[in-house]
DNA sequence: TCGCATATTTCTATCATCGAAACAAATGGT
DNA sequence: ACCATTTGTTTCGATGATAGAAATATGCGA
């Protein structure tokens, strides 16, 4: 059994993606616990990191949107973060209630032993691609980003 | 900024690739909390699933090796899963210290309404694909998936 | 049979997370 | 200018998932 959906089918599209995901994550898990971090926190700093190269650093609370968690979780993150050294908070001058997170050099040195060795990896895995791959490739990723949205959001709006 | 680096660098494939990831990550626990469970319980029963299909059922400390959990940590799982209904433990009548995991009807129709909308919803969005772009696309998954296990293995191994 | 290995569960402790309440600072109506 | 309300963050108390160690049960070899 093998011939007759192989070769691109749906099915084996589906299951290298599902693979490609599980490997990811375990990716991320390990490399949290070579670090003392648990998922949560890579993920934050990942999200505060993305941000502040955006030049639009985080506020606590639109951490705890993106990570899909409570605040007082948040609140237990970014003191488990700063207590680690990866990162301080800093009160706006202009809205005293307001923190604004502060990446240290630290955090900057850590991403960057996460993702260079899997980007180099990645790059090379991908040495030999023309552009006309990529743009397909790019496309293929770009549409199937678009279809699990779509589902999630319908799966929290069934209702029209 | 953005025509120097796109239309499918290394970068622009990699930011894909990690948005996929953090959507279908973001799926799965939105439909776990749809469901009562958790990511841990769905990612054991799609473990057990896969298992029960190959025709190979899983034990425990199969299951707790797969998920890289503890095997207490495991009982519990299985435990949660047993009490909504979702499989049930056989114990094997040859070596009578082994249990067999056995799904039940109940999972199996949860798998479905897990995995039928999102494979409906993404075989659309990939309807327009030619069978040579798909097989470049397989190819590219194929390649990332081992890329990613290499980089994990060397966090493991650093030492040959 | 006796001792050791293996498979699973039970027990206890830890820690991430949540919800509610507290606290602090800004905003708006009067 | 004052007080009520709103907003942003933290603290407190409780819940529950997980780990580690010990317990239980079974199989296997000397």
């Amino acid at each position: 059994m093998a011939q007759d959906q192989d070769q691109g089918s749906d099915a084996e599209l589906a299951q290298l993606l599902r693979q490609l995901v599980v490997e990811t994550d375990r990716f991320a898990e390990m490399f949290g616990a070579a670090h003392g971090m648990h998922r949560t926190d890579l993920n934050a700093l990942t999200v505060i990191m993305d941000a502040a190269r955006r030049g639009a650093p985080m506020s606590p609370s639109q951490l705890a949107a993106a990570l899909h968690l409570s605040a007082s979780a948040t609140t237990a993150v970014l003191d488990r973060l700063e207590a680690a050294g990866h990162l301080h908070r800093d009160r706006d001058p202009t809205d005293r209630r307001r923190v604004e997170l502060v990446m240290a050099d630290h955090a900057m040195q850590l991403g960057q032993r996460f993702f260079t060795p899997l980007g180099a990896e990645l790059a090379e895995a991908w040495a030999t691609l023309t552009a006309r791959e990529r743009r397909t490739i790019a496309r293929f990723l770009a549409a199937s980003i678009d279809a699990t949205v779509r589902v999630r959001t319908r799966l929290v709006q069934p209702r029209p």
